[in-house]
DNA sequence: TTAATCTAGTTTCAATTGAAACTAATTGCA
DNA sequence: TGCAATTAGTTTCAATTGAAACTAGATTAA
């Protein structure tokens, strides 16, 4: 490491870790500004927050599932999604029935409203994450599923211990 | 798609999207976990949230900068990292001088303090991340790093416009 | 110059989040 | 059985965050 023109800005001699180059820190901001522009998108257009939008996209995916799976499939903690249903029941998005063979347990599912919701954020997410992939190329993009299928296993084994 | 045995948990006609594949979702769960476990570490052990770790690397290895650059440097909002330093000097890990040619301007810098603990917490993350990066190979990690950057590229040409 | 505009950084107040405690129902097992 | 432990989901309260307003200094341009 040595000096920079005019002595300032000085990348320091004792410095070991470079933070735009850390992997979490890339990630982190990375996962950020993709996530950001479209939440900002469907939280004008449609009052939804992210939690609420996931909620919405695995209930469009598994109907009829109970709270604790919604949590499981969208990797948010049970009082996130107690919350985003809340607003989602409010708002005539989303229908809550009582399991018969467990009365702890909810079931859940989009309304005709929550459904003519989903069926015009759903194809805004996916042209959004379009956008996000034209700046890769073909295989870049076969890449970095594959790198993230890996990630997610590690991820997942790494729990599992 | 197709009900599964049991007729319950089934993926549904309407379904356009499937979360898990959505690769917003996936680079935040993915971002989250990768952050999560050192930054609980540094937390317990150092008292450090991950404002305060990012702000004191950028330290680390930029002496002297303001905190405007901080926020650059580390993708905070200013209020972030006002917040931030706020803790880090009352801890006296941090001083801050303010600068001649512009009083509005801090001048910051690891104090000899700062500069242990910083000592301390980057082998830590450092250490971390390679064991993340352990799941992959060589050319799994060349190809990631490779990724990052391009989308990296990407998103500061999209702000740019 | 000096008034208007801009920039660095902080403060305030409301909204969101996280952790722990809680309720109600179910399960395991002596 | 029936009582202790577990699970589903909600509530509460404190801590964190975000947005807007604010202070103080610097810059611009008439």
């Amino acid at each position: 490491m040595k000096k920079e023109a005019q002595g300032k800005r000085v990348a320091v001699d004792r410095a070991i870790l470079e933070l735009e180059q850390f992997l979490p820190y890339r990630l982190s901001v990375l996962s950020n500004t993709a996530s950001r522009a479209i939440a900002d998108l469907y939280e004008r257009r449609y009052g939804l927050s992210i939690a609420e939008w996931r909620t919405m996209a695995v209930l469009g995916s598994y109907d009829g599932i109970a709270a604790r799976e919604v949590a499981e499939r969208t990797a948010m903690d049970k009082v996130a999604v107690s919350r985003a249903l809340a607003r989602l029941i409010a708002d005539g998005r989303v229908r809550r029935r009582t399991a018969e063979h467990d009365k702890r347990q909810s079931v859940l599912g989009l309304t005709a409203k929550g459904w003519k919701v989903y069926a015009e954020v759903a194809p805004l997410a996916l042209e959004h994450e379009k956008r996000l992939l034209a700046h890769l190329t073909v295989e870049e993009r076969r890449w970095l599923a594959h790198i993230l299928d890996r990630l997610w296993q590690a991820e997942l084994e790494e729990i599992a211990r």
